[in-house]
DNA sequence: TTCCTTGCAAAACTTTTGCATTAAA
DNA sequence: TTTAATGCAAAAGTTTTGCAAGGAA
């Protein structure tokens, strides 16, 4: 993807695509991936430009809260995203940490409860965990 | 439950049923619920004892190697803990906070993903996200 | 006595915030 | 020129750790 189609991106979900946020986002969005805050600000620096950590941190949370990205929750310890926001899934080997995708097709609800009164469903997250199998 | 039964219990689980661990258990397995280190912190102190910061998190970590409870991962900002050990899955009220058990009857899998070779399932977490309605 | 647990404080780690500087409209 | 974004450092929140003191075997 080039500068100018990220740009573009980035403006079709309302962000002003300044030098640092089209830097981020083409780490991002350059393959479907899943990154904590740390390991960008490191691909970042290994890029070999200056970002500050606030800013990556700031703009994850923003492309987060403009559906650019999506956060996750596997972990506990620190914040995930994944730059495929499409509807899927995940595998997740306990011991390495490791996510791998699920795509949707992969996975079929046969039945699922009705939310409560006035609620609607926002998303459904559903995480397999994956641990080596044990031959007894 | 009464204290005796709580050791006992934590011993079943391998875990030696000091004091403080059977106070905590005690809060923990009153009833099906869910908390946070802190909010379980605050129970203990309303109960008017003296538990430190360090051995409730070491005490959660330890019951939940032991299988006593289950780590939940749904926020990413803080780790949650479930007295309830058995299957099911849960409601998360994005707006709130709040989680809801969804009992395993409420949902059929139809299909599933087969894990990678040489690995197994170890357990499926699934969080339907919940917003209010929108009434538009 | 020997080993394990606890409390306290400090350290470590992740994330957010304040504020002066810089870039964008 | 006016508004918004960035960098740095400091602060805040959560969790872990070191170590001396206390409790269990």
């Amino acid at each position: 993807m080039t500068t100018t189609e990220i740009a573009r991106r980035l403006e079709a979900h309302g962000i002003l695509p300044t030098a640092q946020r089209v830097r981020i986002a083409s780490v991002l969005l350059a393959m479907p991936q899943h990154l904590s805050a740390e390991q960008l600000l490191a691909q970042l620096k290994d890029g070999g430009g200056r970002v500050s950590k606030a800013t990556v941190y700031n703009t994850l949370n923003l492309f987060a809260s403009r559906g650019l990205i999506r956060p996750l929750s596997v972990d506990g310890t620190r914040a995930w995203f994944d730059s495929n926001v499409e509807a899927h899934y995940h595998f997740h080997d306990v011991e390495s940490g490791a996510l791998t995708d699920v795509a949707v097709p992969e996975v079929e609800f046969s039945r699922l409860p009705p939310p409560p009164e006035g609620m609607e469903v926002a998303g459904i997250d559903l995480v397999i965990r994956l641990r080596k199998t044990t031959r007894d």
